[in-house]
RNA sequence: GGGGAGAUUCCGGAGCGGCCAAACGGGCCAGACUGUAAAUCUGGUGGCUCAGCCUUCGGCGGUUCGAAUCCGCCUCUCCCCA
C-alpha cells in the first residue's frame, strides 16, 4: 500500500498513526489527508468521544488518550467531545443491558473530574473542548426526524450488540438506535478528519463517515484502538473492580501492574502503553517475561508519577518481594474499650481490623495466615495484652499493621 | 388489559415439613507451589464468650412439637398473550 513515492514525513506519521491501532478505515484517506495538511499547514482535526457517565479514568482510556497525545505532538487539532448530550442517551455499545440514563445534574458533576484527569495525558491547554448539547439542544424535532431519516432499522439492528440483545430478550429502548447516528452527527458539525475509537467504537466510527458524506463532507478516516482487560480477563471497567486509576498513588499502580497483565498481554500492553520502541519491545520480550513485566510497570507508573515516584514504587515492590513487608507500615491503636486488659489474638485482630470479624479472624490464625512479629501463631486464643506492644501483625501476604499504644 | 412464573447466604442456583447455617458452581479469603503472576492443588467463606450457642432463606401474620419448605396478605421482579 506504502508506494515508494510516500513522502518520509508522512511516512513518520503514519507510523505513529498505525502502532497498536487496530482498524484504520481507510489508509490511503490518511496518508493523502496527513500529505495535504503538511503542504498547507492545517492540522487535521481529530475527534475523541468521551462520556462523561464516569469521573474516574483508568488504564484502559489512557490507550486512547496516549494515542491522541502522540498524535497532538504530531502538530494535529485534538477535539474532544464531551457526551453531555449523549450520555443521557447511554452508549449500547458493549451492553447487554438498558442502563439508566444520566441526568444533567450528574454530567455536569462529572465533567470537571474528566477533563481533569484527561489533562494528566493531553495537553488540554491545545485540545479543543466541545459539549454536544451545544448542537443537539439546538435541533427542533424536524432536524431530528431529518437525522433520523438517514439510518434504517435494519441497519441498526444488524450491530452485533443489538442482535445479542434481541436474541436474548434484552429490552433496547428506542432512544437507543439514535446513538450511533448523534455520535456521527457530532462529526459532521465539527468537520472531523478522522475519529478515534475502542474496536467496540467502529460502528458508531462509521455512522459519522457515512453521516459526512450524505451532509456533502468527505467521511472521516475512523480508527481503533484495543480494549485492554483487567486482571480477571474482563473488560477493564472501573464496575468490575479491576480498574487501575489514573489518581492510583505509585506502588499500588505498580503493583496492580503487575499483577494485572498476564504474559500474553504483555506486548499489548508495552505497544498501547508506553512509548518504548517496537524493536525494544520485542527484545524485551525475547528476555524474562519477569523483568519485562516490572518495565512494564515502571514505565506506565513513571507516566502518571513521574521517575522519582516509579523509582520508588519500584523500590517498595521489590521489598515486600524479598518479604520484608512494606516499608511504612500502618499503625493502629491498641483498642480503647480494651484497655488495661488481655485479648485473645482473634479478638485482636478484629479489633484492630486487621480481619472483618472475630470469625473471620479466628479462621485466618487457624489457616496459618497470621504472623506476630514474624511468627506464625496458629492458636486463636493466644492472649495479648499492652504489655506486649508494639507488635508487628501480618494477616495473609500483604496485610500488615503494628499495633502500637 | 388478560394469563403464568418467581423472590434462598456476595452472585448464580439446589432445597419443597425435622438429617439445613442450607447441595453445587462462580467469586472472594487463606495455605502449598511460584515471578507477591498465571495455572494447579488444599482448606475456608453468617455471628459469637466457638467440640457449644445465637440469628438467617423478600416483608408481615398464621398452621405445626417443629417451617427456607404448608396457608393468608403485602411488596418487588420476570415471562407470555393483547
Amino acid at each position: 500500500m506504502a508506494s515508494s513515492t510516500l513522502d518520509p514525513r508522512v511516512a513518520a506519521q503514519m507510523a505513529v498513526f498505525r502502532r497498536g491501532t487496530v482498524d484504520l478505515i481507510e489508509a490511503p484517506e490518511l496518508e493523502a489527508r496527513i500529505a495535504s495538511s503538511l503542504a498547507t499547514g492545517k492540522p487535521l482535526r481529530v475527534k475523541f468521544g468521551m462520556d462523561p457517565t464516569s469521573a474516574d479514568l483508568h488504564v484502559g482510556h489512557a490507550v486512547q488518550l496516549l494515542k491522541l497525545r502522540a498524535i497532538q505532538e504530531l502538530g494535529h487539532q485534538i477535539v474532544l467531545i464531551v457526551g453531555d448530550a449523549t450520555a443521557m442517551v447511554g452508549d449500547p455499545s458493549g451492553r447487554n443491558k438498558l442502563r439508566p440514563p444520566l441526568s444533567r445534574a450528574d454530567i455536569d458533576k462529572n465533567l470537571a473530574t474528566y477533563v481533569d484527569q484527561a489533562g494528566k495525558v493531553l495537553d488540554m491547554s491545545r485540545t479543543e473542548v466541545r459539549r454536544n448539547s451545544e448542537w443537539f439542544d439546538a435541533m427542533r424535532f424536524e432536524d431530528v426526524l431529518r437525522l433520523l431519516g438517514r439510518a434504517t432499522v435494519a441497519r441498526m439492528l444488524e450491530r452485533d450488540t443489538f442482535e445479542k440483545r434481541m436474541a436474548e430478550r434484552e429490552p433496547i429502548g428506542v432512544h437507543e438506535l439514535l446513538y450511533p447516528l448523534m455520535q456521527g452527527w457530532d462529526s459532521v458539525m465539527i468537520r472531523c478528519d478522522l475519529e478515534l475509537g475502542g474496536t467496540d467504537q467502529l460502528f458508531n466510527l462509521l455512522r459519522g463517515r457515512d453521516l459526512q458524506a450524505q451532509e456533502g463532507q468527505v467521511g472521516q478516516v475512523c480508527f481503533t484502538m484495543p480494549l485492554v482487560n483487567g486482571g480477571d480477563g474482563r473488560k477493564m471497567s472501573k464496575s468490575y473492580g479491576n480498574a487501575i486509576g489514573f489518581l492510583e498513588p505509585p506502588f499500588d499502580m505498580f503493583q496492580k501492574v503487575v499483577k494485572t497483565v498476564p504474559d500474553t498481554a504483555l506486548a499489548d500492553w508495552f505497544l498501547l502503553l508506553t512509548r518504548v520502541p517496537e524493536a525494544e519491545v520485542a527484545a524485551l520480550l525475547a528476555g524474562d517475561h519477569r523483568a519485562a513485566q516490572l518495565r512494564l510497570a515502571r514505565e506506565i507508573t513513571g507516566f502518571f508519577h513521574g521517575p522519582a515516584g516509579a523509582t520508588s514504587a519500584r523500590d517498595e515492590y521489590e521489598r515486600r518481594a524479598r518479604g520484608e513487608g512494606p516499608g511504612d507500615v500502618e499503625e493502629r491503636r491498641w483498642p480503647a474499650e480494651h484497655a488495661g486488659k488481655a485479648l485473645p489474638l482473634a479478638n485482636l485482630l478484629a479489633a484492630v481490623k486487621l480481619a472483618n470479624t472475630n470469625s473471620d479472624a479466628r479462621r485466618l490464625v487457624q489457616q496459618n495466615a497470621v504472623k506476630v512479629n514474624g511468627l506464625v501463631v496458629a492458636d486463636p486464643v493466644a492472649a495479648y495484652s499492652e504489655a506486649d506492644l508494639p507488635l508487628l501483625v501480618q494477616t495473609g501476604k500483604a496485610r500488615f499493621a503494628r499495633i502500637v499504644r
